[in-house]
DNA sequence: TTCCTTGCAAATACTTTGCAGACTG
DNA sequence: CAGTCTGCAAAGTATTTGCAAGGAA
């Protein structure tokens, strides 16, 4: 069902669906926390799919290109992570900064901030970044 | 004065004011946008002053644990700006795809998102990242 | 059969670490 | 003079690119 949404974009840009795009998709389905490139490397390598950690990378981008991907920089992290935008309203994360959870925030003030910032810096607003650390009801 | 200040934080931590220091910190005291790294480099480079990458990474962490300087995650840059604290109100930025201009942004909105996180994800809320990016009053 | 996609190797970008010599206090 | 700091080299981590072989439509 996802798949066939995808497949339908991929065609659309003269793309083609493959093992192993299939597989990425079926974890980032399946998957409850945004993953890092190496973590859907790992986990594929533990499902027993043979992909190579380059189209990993190849694979999300291709994703993301078609919009249906997010990308993030959670907070200080220097790495980026990605998630199925697919059937999700817009939101933010917060991450235990001691045993890494993420956790979902079902919030975002942009519709408030935008036209305050626009207004004062003249400048037009296109995307942001808004990601919490913390500590987790395990961790307090 | 600033040096004066940064000065004895090094001294209580059995740190020493030196050469590379002085010219980091007066480098991002005359500044008016974060700076990345290799921007530090190349602008001291500029000013004749001799000095390693390696160098301007130790001195920005050196900062940062003094907390005088803050280290920022603009949006999918790929890379941390570095900027004074000193005398400065917490804030965030905004940043121009065209031309990378990066002006401050004098609010957050975290005080108010803080307990609402905290009731809903039942985590201690820390640290955060607000970055955005648009296109400035030049560039549009 | 076309030409997109993959794996492997290598390159690139950012940042950190090890070590011996230089400098601060 | 003791101990911190620096430069240089090298290593580490995240990500991208080139190319020939493999695979989807």
């Amino acid at each position: 069902m996802l798949e066939k949404i995808i497949s339908q974009g991929l065609k659309a840009t003269g793309r083609r669906m493959t093992r192993t795009r299939k597989a990425v998709l079926s974890l980032l389905e399946r998957t409850h926390e945004p993953l890092s490139a190496s973590e859907i490397f790992a986990q594929l390598q533990e499902d027993q799919v043979a992909i190579d950690l380059v189209t990993v990378y190849r694979t999300v981008n291709v994703l993301k290109d078609l919009g249906l991907v997010a990308q993030l920089d959670l907070h200080h992290e220097g790495q980026s992570r990605y998630e199925l935008k697919e059937g999700r309203k817009h939101h933010h994360h917060i991450r235990c900064q001691v045993c890494g959870k993420i956790v979902d925030l079902l919030l975002c003030p942009l519709k408030k901030l935008t036209k305050l910032i626009e207004e004062r810096t003249k400048f037009v607003v296109g995307d942001h970044t808004l990601e919490f650390t913390g500590f987790c009801p395990q961790c307090q």
